[in-house]
RNA sequence: GGUGUCAUAGCUCAGUUGGUAGAGCAAAGGACUGAAAAUCCUUGUGUCCCCGGUUCGAUUCCUGGUGACACCA
């Protein structure tokens, strides 16, 4: 049986030095899964491997993307599972890396045939929520789909929207779509069935070591012209691939809200909660087996066990 | 040395016309199905600098001390 080894863990905490080595012993590429470095513009910002890394191992999705591209989790599970089908053709393993929770879980677990919102809806239902407001248009779900609205976050604009997106696009209710729920309700679990074996890794470390990692990331990335790549980002501020932690911070600098040492701070901040949703949302897979990343040894014994 | 201002949560500060206090940031936990580095939810007891005084009661007023800052010498 082939095996898909995911390595994963939160920001910083060192999974591109462990997956080159994983890589280059295992003689395999590396796909990237982390949603950020899949732009080709964003390089400091989100640590993407230098190029000096990508000469030790092949890698996929780093750079593909143009910063007004869009994507999707959706579409990445589809390009991962068609390349797999290659990959698998020239080795028994293959190994994802990257630390965007949804992106793996698409490819481990797949996400349901959601039709993609189309601009006009997307900008009207944007529209409408400014002008009308998040209750009006939890109401309005609550005709729409009554079954999703009693169970949705009915105080995240960005779910209820998206509700409501699909049920006004589709003529059809957002529950109907969502067939994982069904399939949780009646199977107890779980995702799709995949023709590989999934071997989960996560990588981490003590808090305060992953605090001072992702500090000192910042000022390097800071060093190395951070400003100068999201400053030649500004024309495309809007687009979704920069609410990113490291641009969007930077363009309150540049408009003046707050001086840059603030902004530098911020960084830092939100990278820091950015780690700690990612832990979050790892912590909860029982499937994961968990390492610190300087134990290489351990991982590959690890890896190895699941051989037959 | 003199005068003045300030001293409150890890940090920056607000506030209590005297009834022991609250924001932002930080920190911690959680949710998560086509925008996910996104979006959203929950969590604040701290000798209110110290000693004394006035008061039924002081973090709040007063005396003294200590420290910081500013100005004057």
């Amino acid at each position: 049986m082939r095996k898909l080894i995911v390595i994963t863990g939160p920001t910083a905490v060192g999974k591109t030095d462990l997956c080159l080595n994983v890589a280059e012993e295992l003689q395999i590429p590396i796909i990237n899964a982390d949603s950020r470095q899949l732009f080709r513009e964003l390089k400091i910002g989100t640590a993407a491997p230098t190029e000096e890394q990508m000469a030790r191992a092949k890698h996929y999705f780093v750079g593909t993307l143009g910063i007004s591209d869009y994507y999707s989790a959706s579409m990445y599970e589809q390009d991962v599972l068609k390349l797999l089908n290659e990959l698998f053709q020239q080795s028994d393993y293959a190994l994802l890396s990257g630390g965007s929770m949804m992106y793996i879980d698409a490819v481990c677990n797949g996400i349901d045939d959601i039709p993609t919102v189309d601009d006009v809806t997307r900008e009207t239902l944007k529209r409408r929520l400014s002008e009308e407001g998040l209750p009006t248009l939890v109401e309005e779900l609550h005709r729409l789909d009554p079954e999703h609205w009693a169970i949705v976050d009915r105080q995240n604009p960005r779910r209820v929207i998206h509700a409501l997106e699909i049920c006004m696009m589709t003529g059809q209710t957002y529950t109907s779509f969502r067939k994982a729920d069904q399939r949780k309700q009646t199977f107890g679990s779980l995702g799709q069935r995949r023709p590989f074996d999934i071997i989960k890794i996560g990588l981490n470390r003590d808090r305060e070591e992953l605090y001072n990692r992702i500090n000192q990331r910042v000022d390097q990335m800071m060093a190395d012209g951070l400003l100068e790549e999201a400053y030649s980002m500004t024309p495309y501020r809007n687009v979704n691939a920069l609410n990113t932690v490291g641009y969007k911070e930077l363009f309150n600098y540049f408009d003046g809200v707050w001086p840059l040492d603030e902004a530098v701070a911020r960084i830092k901040g939100n990278t820091r909660r950015y780690a700690r949703k990612q832990l979050t949302w790892f912590k909860r897979d029982t499937q994961m087996r968990w390492f610190h990343p300087d134990d290489r040894q351990d991982i590959m014994t690890y890896i190895e066990e699941f051989k037959n």
